[in-house]
DNA sequence: CGCCTATTTGAAAACCGTCAAAGTATGTGG
DNA sequence: CCACATACTTTGACGGTTTTCAAATAGGCG
């Protein structure tokens, strides 16, 4: 299984391992929209996605949502259920026709195991998300929606590239406010002449003006 | 090395690599208030809290500080700058009088590569974290400071009993306001009759109803 | 007692959320 | 090709929560 092989995760392991995991993992298709796994559902198998694109949400009880993270191919997620054998805490939902692989969470364990190089780049994962939503905790403590909205912007660029396919409801979700203070907020960062807009999609013009605001920093 | 065979992480090594471990330790002891590494400095050792308390705070630009988390003895720290070999992203401070042992990270980091089992463990502790951090990513994104301060105070009971020893501020750089809203806020839960207050004291009275208000009912 | 820190209170203002409504792109079916 | 449905975007007014600033009160320790 060419994703497999190809995963960060697994990408040292030799032929017949690779076989090894491909024997028994599950590809599912999912359409726009649908759930791949929700909150508080007990995890057993650890996912990969393949193609198209998961959001991960956690639902609040006054009906608001809040998106933790988006992920593109080859990432791995829904994995910090399946290390602790408790239920998801968060749901993971497609945003467009999705296909992603599965392991089953004791075939994985017995992996990690026996390979201490996957055990330390899941390692290397886990440390990096950490760090991320530590960072993200701190914005939301302390900081302004303006600046929150600039390092949300940040962040995507620098892994989806300068040009965001995503609408004001989405990234509302994503820095913690709603959609109607997202719009307002994205107005001002086009009068800097930070961004440019259209329907569904926000362009990045100033990339380093956007780091600065991230950081805090008032533009002239 | 005491410390480190009681280790949650380690606990599982024989005698002899424990004593490996020890002979490149480092014991250091810091007054309370200092700090033992700062946001932005360069890691090359792994932190073991052996006595006292830890706070890992990160500096807002605009002077506000954010409390990330509290460490009792026995926990490590410090760990995600390690295994990334990035910057620290955040400060540890000693709280009162403390003493740390750390291990230099090539060490360590040849210690996971052999011990699957630590690697492991690692694993589930940067999991527990990630869990977490991505629940109060929500509290924050979305939530009243009534429910985020009821939210923080169930965190903590659990972490340090039913007495929690934290100033005001020490609470509201937790849940991310000020130290004002804080101070209101706390009167409202002492009115309800969830706490009583002391001076640098907060004690928790009525768990359950506490978990409730945590979790967004409100109380009758 | 006197000092330092923690806690409390008050009033005003800022920020943001809420509600309601209208405008605008995109796609679909006739 | 046009009418229409749908979803996304925008705007305005209002109100509530929280921050900010300033000052007063109270507990603990030498």
């Amino acid at each position: 299984m060419k994703v497999i092989r190809d995963n960060f995760i697994f990408s040292m392991l030799g032929e017949p391992e690779v076989a090894e995991l491909a024997r028994v993992s599950l590809v599912q298709r999912f359409p726009a929209e649908e759930f791949v796994f929700l909150e508080g559902s007990r995890p057993d198998r650890l996912f990969i996605l393949a193609e198209g694109q998961i959001k991960v949400i956690k639902h609040s009880p006054t009906g608001r949502d809040f998106t933790v993270a988006f992920f593109n191919p080859g990432e791995m997620f829904g994995e910090v259920a399946v290390f602790e054998n408790k239920p998801y805490p968060a749901s993971a939902q497609a945003t467009c026709q999705t296909t992603v692989v599965s392991i089953p969470k004791k075939a994985f364990l017995g992996f990690l195991a026996r390979r201490p190089e996957v055990a330390l780049r899941i390692i290397a994962v886990l440390g990096g998300r950490l760090r991320d939503s530590q960072s993200r905790l701190k914005d939301l403590a302390i900081e302004r929606v303006e600046q929150r909205l600039a390092s949300i912007l940040h962040m995507l660029s620098a892994k989806f590239g300068p040009s965001l396919p995503f609408t004001r409801q989405e990234l509302a979700e994503m820095t913690g406010t709603t959609t109607e203070t997202a719009i307002r907020t994205i107005i001002q960062l086009k009068k800097m002449r930070v961004i440019e807009t259209a329907r569904g999609r926000i362009t990045i013009t100033a990339p380093d003006n956007l780091r600065r605001l991230a950081e805090g920093e008032t533009l002239l």
